[in-house]
DNA sequence: CTGTTAGCGCGTTCAG
DNA sequence: CTGAACGCGCTAACAG
C-alpha cells in the first residue's frame, strides 16, 4: 500500500497536524521538528494523494479566459471549445469566465485584466496583444498571486507562466518550405495576407516564411504583405485586388484569420492562367472544405481544442506548485492536406 | 454547492447505503425504489464525484500492454513512454505492466493474450497482429470482461473498444500527395520499403500511396515493395541493392521502421544523379538528424506518448463505463519537415 | 430488500 | 508550538 500522512507522522514521531503544516508550508513548526517530518517524507517515498486533499478542501479553481471578440472562425471554435471545458466543471472542479475584450487594443486588454485582479481567480488564461499597458497589467495579476498562461498569442518577456500556442516563426517557415516546394522551377510574385502586425504571432509567421521561401527559390519574389484585419470582408477585398493586379499569381500565404473571404476571392475568380498554389491558417469549416475542393492547397493549424485543455492542465498545476508532463502540453503545428482531413 | 448522494437519498426517502447500490447498478433493491432514486437523481442533477469514489474504495486499474519486441527505435520510443506512464501511476491510480512478444507472431500474441486472461486486469492495450488466433483471444479477453485497447497497430473487425494510431490509409495517401508535389514534372521509379505485410498498417499505407502518387503524378512507377521486417540491417541491404539498381530512383518512401538503414544507405550513395526525395514514417532520433542534415526531406509521425496516455484514458474510461473527449483521443498524422522539428 | 456505521487520505478546527 | 477529533463525497461491511 502506498505510504500516507499517517506513516509519516508515524514514522517522525509527530502528530497528523504537524505533517500537514509541513505538507502545506505553514508557521507553527519548529525547524527541528520540520526537519524530521521532512526527512521521513523522503525516506518512506511519499506522494500526496492529490484527489483526496482537493476533496477535503472542497477545492475548485476559478479560471478566467480573456479573449478577443471578432467573428472569425478560428475564435468561434476556441471559444466553443472553452465552453466544452465548461461544460466539464464539475469534473475536472475548475470554474470557468469567459471575459471578452475588443480585438488587437491593447489598453482595453489591460483595463479587463486588472478588472480580474479585482477578484483574483486561481488562473488566467489570455489571448495576448502586444503593449506595455498589457506586460504591466500581467505583471500586477502575477503579483496577485494568480498563475497566467498566455493563449494562442505570446507576450514574451512577460511575467506569465507558460505560451499555449504554437511556435509561429517555426510555422511561418514551414509555410515557407511548402510553398517553395510545391513552386520550384517556377517564378513570379507570392502574396501575404496577415491580420495585423501589431500582433507577434503574425510577425513571426511572416518572417518565418520570408527567409525560408526565397532561402528555397530565389526566383520568387514577395509582395508587400496586406493587412486584412481577420476579417472576411477586408481579406477578400484584398485578395480580389491582388488577383486583379496580378493574373499570373504564383502563390498565396495567408498567415492570419478571415479566410473565408480569400476564399470567395479564389472561387469566383476569373479562371485565365494557372492557378495560384494556396497555404493559409487555420482549420475550420471554410478552410477544410476550400482544401477538400482544391482552392487551398495546404493548411496549417493549431488545435483550439488542445490549447484550451493545456491551459487548463497547466493553470491548474500551476495553482498548487505541481508539474506538467512537458511533451503533453507541446501545441503541434498541424499541417492538412486533403489526403489527412480529420 | 453540488448536490451529493445525502441529498439523493433525503429526496428520494431513502438510505445512502440504496442511493449507493443504485448508483453502482448492485442488485437488492426494489425496481420501485430504485425508480424513485434515479428519478431523484434526475430531479436534482447529481454527478457522481469519481474523485471520492475511487479513494473510498481505493481503486487502482490494473493494465497490461503488450508490445513486440525488437530494437527499432519507433518501439523503443513507445516503451519509453509506457515506462514514464507507470512512474505516474501512483497519480493515476493505474498498475501497469507491459508483455514483450515475439514481432509479426500471432499465435505467439495471441498466446501471451491468453496467458493474461487467467488472472484479468481492468485493460489491456496490444499492438495487433493480423491472425484469426488474435481475433480469438481479444474476443476471449472481452467476454472476460477486460477492456482493450488496439496500439499502433488495428485489429478491425476484432470487439476491441477502440483504436489509439493514425488512420493508417490516410497516412499514405498523405505521403504519396507530397511525393508527387514534390516530383512533380519529374518521371522515374518511386522504391517503397515496408516492414511487413502482415500487418494492417503497412498495408494500408501502400494501398493509400499508391493509388494517390499515381492519380497525381502517373509519370512515376512505383516499384515492387520490400519487406524489412522493420530491422535496420535488413532494410540497409535491401535499399543499398535498390540504389545500385535505380542510379536515377526519384523517390522512397518508408513507410515501417527501421530507419537507420535507409538513412545509412543514403547516406553512403554515390553522389552520382539526382538525390531522391525521401519520405519515411516515425519520428526517432535518427529520421530526426537526417530530416536536419536534408538526407530525409518529410516524416510523417504517429505521437506515441499521445498513443500511450491516451490508451490508457480511454481503458480507464471503458473500465468503469464512462465517456472520453473524443477530439483527444484522435492521434494525429504529424508531418515533420526540418523546419517544424520539436 | 433496506438502513447504520465505519472508514478511504487528507485538511482543518479547537483545545492543550 | 503540538495533538485529537471531525468532515469532504462515496463505498462497504454488517445488521435488521
Amino acid at each position: 500500500m502506498r505510504p500516507t500522512v499517517h506513516d509519516i507522522a508515524e514514522t517522525a514521531g509527530v502528530s497528523l497536524a504537524t505533517v500537514d503544516r509541513v505538507l502545506n508550508r505553514r508557521p507553527g513548526v519548529r525547524a527541528a521538528t520540520r526537519e524530521r517530518v521532512e526527512e521521513a517524507i523522503r525516506k518512506i517515498g511519499f506522494v500526496r494523494d492529490m484527489a483526496a486533499a482537493n476533496l477535503a478542501k472542497g477545492r475548485v479553481y476559478p479560471l478566467v479566459f480573456v479573449i478577443p471578440r471578432g467573428d472569425n472562425s478560428f475564435m468561434a471554435g476556441l471559444k466553443a471549445e472553452i465552453e466544452a471545458a465548461m461544460s466539464r466543471s464539475p469534473q475536472e472542479r475548475t470554474a470557468i469566465a469567459i471575459r471578452d475584450v475588443p480585438r488587437f487594443d491593447g489598453p482595453s486588454l489591460a483595463s479587463a485584466l486588472d478588472a480580474i485582479a479585482k477578484d483574483p481567480p486561481a488562473g488566467v488564461a489570455v489571448v495576448a496583444v502586444e503593449h506595455p499597458d498589457v506586460h504591466e497589467a500581467i505583471a500586477r495579476l502575477k503579483a496577485a498571486g494568480v498563475a497566467i498562461v498566455t493563449l494562442v498569442s505570446d507576450l514574451p518577456g512577460s511575467p506569465r507562466d507558460h505560451f499555449a500556442g504554437v511556435d509561429n516563426l517555426a510555422a511561418g517557415r514551414t509555410a515557407g518550405s511548402l510553398m517553395g516546394r510545391f513552386l520550384q522551377g517556377r517564378s513570379g510574385a507570392v502574396a501575404v495576407v496577415a491580420g495585423s502586425m501589431l500582433v507577434g504571432d503574425h510577425r513571426d509567421r511572416l518572417d518565418g516564411f520570408r527567409s525560408r521561401l526565397t532561402e528555397l527559390n530565389p526566383a520568387l519574389t514577395v509582395l508587400p504583405v496586406m493587412e486584412g484585419q481577420d476579417d472576411p470582408e477586408q481579406v477578400h477585398a484584398l485578395v480580389a485586388d491582388c488577383l486583379r493586379a496580378h493574373p499570373d499569381l504564383a502563390g498565396i500565404y495567408s498567415l492570419g484569420a478571415g479566410n473565408r473571404g480569400l476564399i470567395r476571392a479564389l472561387g469566383t475568380r476569373g479562371d485565365g492562367g494557372m492557378r495560384p498554389v494556396v497555404i493559409a491558417h487555420e482549420l475550420t469549416p471554410h478552410t477544410s472544405a476550400a482544401l477538400t475542393s482544391g482552392l487551398i492547397d495546404a493548411v496549417l493549424n493549431q488545435d483550439a481544442g488542445h490549447e484550451v485543455r493545456s491551459a487548463i492542465r497547466i493553470l491548474k498545476a500551476q495553482a498548487d506548485g505541481l508539474a506538467v508532463i512537458a511533451a503533453q502540453e507541446r501545441i503541434r503545428i498541424d499541417i492538412f492536406l486533403k489526403d489527412n482531413l480529420p
